[in-house]
DNA sequence: AGTATTTCGGAGTCTTTTCTCTGAATATAA
DNA sequence: TTATATTCAGAGAAAAGACTCCGAAATACT
């Protein structure tokens, strides 16, 4: 389905940076995600509680309640979401699924490919929220002007 | 769970370059292929059936059947492989499953993934199975010795 | 011709992932 | 205090992916 992501860590991530954007602290309800970023309510709750839980977020019960950053937005790094929700193996497992992945008996992609997937791990632990948060030029990020 | 390719797909490439390490067209059965790179056997015989379908193998019933390569090996990419299973929509969807990727209004990771896939793309259009064969130090794939 | 070996085709099962529901608990505001 | 908005927790349904089974057709060997 998905290459390199889960569903599951693609929602986390638009919705960790979708908290980047707004201010700091401010807290967004389950709700606004899911209506902005056409996530699934139940399923985008789930992954923030955990998300919560690995204190990348923060929750608060209650009216304007809702999820906010634990971190200052610069300190999360896409890695960390990844990390969180998928895992990292990928960063040491072979790309044929062979039981071990090392320079001694390599499978026929293993040179190649642990260059790329060592490109692809300096990309996400070089990406923080912050940068991504700017960087986001999708329409479901952008403020909406009062009526 | 695997990145980038999925089950299906990581056993057709394991078959198919196991194919082209044989001397070309020789037959090899279901039966041998389960045993030496330990794949369901009813599995694999249904991702070469398919294979054959499309073209990258042959087919033959009966004692002494079995599949093998229906091109030279320097033919078949490794793109060829991944295009008949999973196909290649990744080389043109974003990694955050917004419905469109371009370069306007681009999601956050957009302009350093673009390049990543390139890259990885261009890895599997460059690699045929005759090198993957060459390159593959793994010990299921080394012929054995008669005792 | 008969038997054993192998692919073919389709249906069926098991497992994991994705997504939903429900009933709490907690906090805010009137 | 009461009503309301929200997260929390765990179970459950649906869909997708991985894997199995079976009966039939083709081929090779005796
Ligand atoms: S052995 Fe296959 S990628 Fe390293
Ligand atoms: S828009 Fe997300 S990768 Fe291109």
């Amino acid at each position: 389905m998905s290459i390199l992501f889960s569903r599951q860590c693609e929602y986390a991530i638009k919705a960790v940076v979708y908290l980047a954007v707004k201010k700091d602290g401010e807290r967004v309800a389950t709700n606004e995600l899911t209506r902005r970023l056409n996530i699934p309510y139940h399923f985008v709750a789930k992954i923030l509680q955990n998300l919560t839980k690995k204190g990348l977020l923060r929750s608060a019960k209650g009216p304007r309640g809702g999820f906010s950053l634990a971190l200052p937005a610069n300190e999360i790094t896409l890695f960390d979401i990844v990390d969180a929700i998928d895992g990292t193996a990928f960063t040491r497992s072979c790309l044929l699924g062979f039981p071990e992945c090392s320079g001694k008996n390599p499978c026929s992609v293993h040179n190649a490919w642990a260059l790329q997937r060592e490109s692809i791990q300096e990309m996400l632990v070089g990406k923080n929220v912050s940068q991504l948060a700017r960087d986001m030029k999708k329409p479901e990020y952008q403020s909406r002007r009062k009526g």
